[in-house]
DNA sequence: CTAAAATGGACAATCGGTTGCGCAATAGGA
DNA sequence: TCCTATTGCGCAACCGATTGTCCATTTTAG
């Protein structure tokens, strides 16, 4: 149980003040080369360490980034968080981290702990059910900076990551048709969600974009739970004419969407086969794995989003009168193809 | 860009002094009700919170706990920290979280960091490397308590939380004889790992237990990669007698294991039964889910360490002599069978 | 009516560093 | 030799709260 060594420690063996020691610590020119030579000497027999608690206190910094995410258990934020991670590391920034489990109250609890704790910065992934933005904007009267990832809020003053999922949609869309598939349905997400309204335009566009029809009944929504995935699988193998491929939302749902179809003799990826978003490493291992799939870049959007947030804490340092820009980071998606699929015989 | 107020502000603005304002807000019985009355008033007014980096920094504490893992992917970590993150909220502790990736050396880097910033304790889950504990022993120098949880050291003076894999192995092998299986094979996890340790154990007394021979030409291990696994498969497929049920070491290994499986013509499940340990959400959607799986708990392991974590700081504090008591506590594992295995034709 | 006790607050030290300013002592220039 | 730089270092304030000690009233008891 030693005592850790304090610069006063040092000051008062070496008979000097805390001042010299500090300054010393820190290579400060008016200091002695002699005094110098001493104080590093000692400080490293003594194995000091500065306390950076007290350091961050007096810069009234905390060196600390909150992260609030929907759940830690989905890979896509697992990954997310990896690269947070690493960013706060390579800065010698730490993570504060909490789940909102996609609940609105949960959150705005989670955004008040990080005030409370007066997080430098925050880095956020919107939760299914935020619809109102008040207690993040809160923390601009704090001075808080926030970065939104993936799931960003629809006000453009704010800096955000996201990939760009609207592209991604006609990239999907657009394999589909030159695999020969003409009847393309579309398993869509909540309505309010920036990334469903971004696929469906992007389903939309798509379909045109090749000379075919836009059908609503293809498309279908799901509030991302197993019951309301499955309402759409039977409103979709309902239809007159069965779909003959089907996008869905993220891989999530696509289990749950060729569960379903598999249940009720479907043969997935023959009869109809299914695309997807998020491209989850585990599903390589699933009964039906998508046969294309939407990367979206998880790691390096939170790699990004921390480095916007380091830009913006550093712009501040610098007292450089930040201007009113907002960060925008628009990541490419990528087509992930797994096999090819049948071009005929559906 | 507010400034946020300070007990000084609030003493200036009613004229008395910060000790008084300090006193108030703590309710101290020494100030006088009226005045009481109006600091709290102003307080509220201009949304006095205490600034808790100053607090803490006084304090010695940071209230903050470094939490190290290997993998944040892997489902049954990203349960632990959920477990971790809610017992720590209710304490009003904050998560200051890394991954070791299974590597000693990051693992290393990973305490040294958590050391520099002078978390309060530690929880960890070892790296599939560490063979010595040197980096974390020296934490018991600066006085920095250390839980480990599932992935435990085999030193007894140490606080730890994890699954009695031992009986879980037990019974496993007795719901297989059970069910009618007699020659029952293992692929288990590297040697020093205590898990595998523990669950050859808990393999061979179980075989014993049921008056079976054991046969070690039936104990196969696996480095926990793709690759390690299907030499494992190989092996036992080889065999002049197939066993009739697999053991794996956990559902990654069960997923490889089966995949190979089914790569090699084996009805996975009707031909050869496989069985395995974790139960992750994820395997009732992938092609070849375990017919039973022993659930390790992870979230309530992860609670556990924080809540003995929670304690011995409480006992830090009381300053009660600490005796040297080591907090071990074992969860006892639950068999999950997920279908009735056919119990013949096999 | 006076001495003692209770009441209500102010002062100042402290946690571990950082940093502006001032003061000697030495060095250099005229 | 005298005056001014320069060098080297100490003093003290500060960040935001807590807390022991002390002082000045007021109240109470004898």
């Amino acid at each position: 149980m030693d005592k850790l060594p304090t610069i006063k420690e040092i000051a008062v063996r070496l008979n000097v003040s805390v001042s010299t020691v500090s300054r010393a610590l820190s290579n400060h020119p008016r200091i002695g080369f002699g005094t110098k030579e001493r104080v590093q000497q000692l400080a490293k027999e003594l194995g000091y360490e500065p306390n950076t608690q007290a350091i961050f206190f007096k810069q009234k910094k905390t060196h600390v980034i909150g992260v609030i995410i929907p759940y830690i258990r989905e890979d896509f934020f697992s990954q997310a968080i990896s690269g947070i991670e690493s960013a706060a590391i390579e800065h010698e920034y730490t993570i504060l981290f909490g789940q909102s489990y996609d609940e609105l109250e949960r959150e705005i609890k989670a955004v008040a702990a990080m005030k409370k704790q007066r997080v430098d910065g925050l880095i956020i992934s919107l939760s299914k059910e935020t619809n109102k933005y008040t207690h993040l904007e809160a923390l601009k009267k704090y001075d808080i900076p926030v970065v939104y990832f993936d799931r960003v809020p629809t006000m453009t003053d704010s800096h955000k990551v996201f990939c760009n999922l609207y592209k991604g949609t006609i990239d999907l869309v657009g394999w589909l048709f030159n695999n020969g598939y003409r009847n393309i349905a579309f398993i869509n997400g909540p309505d309010k969600l920036r990334a469903s309204k971004e696929r469906l335009k992007g389903y939309i566009d798509g379909i045109s974009k090749h000379q075919l029809k836009v059908d609503m009944q293809l498309v279908e929504t799901t509030d991302l739970s197993k019951e309301g995935t499955e309402m759409a699988m039977k409103k979709l193998l309902s239809l007159k004419k069965l779909p003959q491929a089907i996008i869905t939302f993220n891989d999530y749902v696509h289990m749950d969407a060729t569960q379903y179809a598999a249940k009720n003799n479907i043969a997935v990826n023959k009869h109809i086969i299914f695309v997807s978003f998020a491209n989850l490493p585990i599903t390589s291992y699933t009964a039906f794995p998508p046969l294309a799939s939407i990367e979206q870049h998880p790691y390096r959007q939170g790699e990004k989003a921390m480095d916007i947030l380091m830009t913006i804490l550093k712009n501040k340092d610098t007292q450089e009168l930040v201007p009113d820009t907002y960060y925008t980071e628009e990541l490419a998606p990528s087509l992930v193809a797994y096999k090819q699929p049948l071009s005929s015989g559906h």
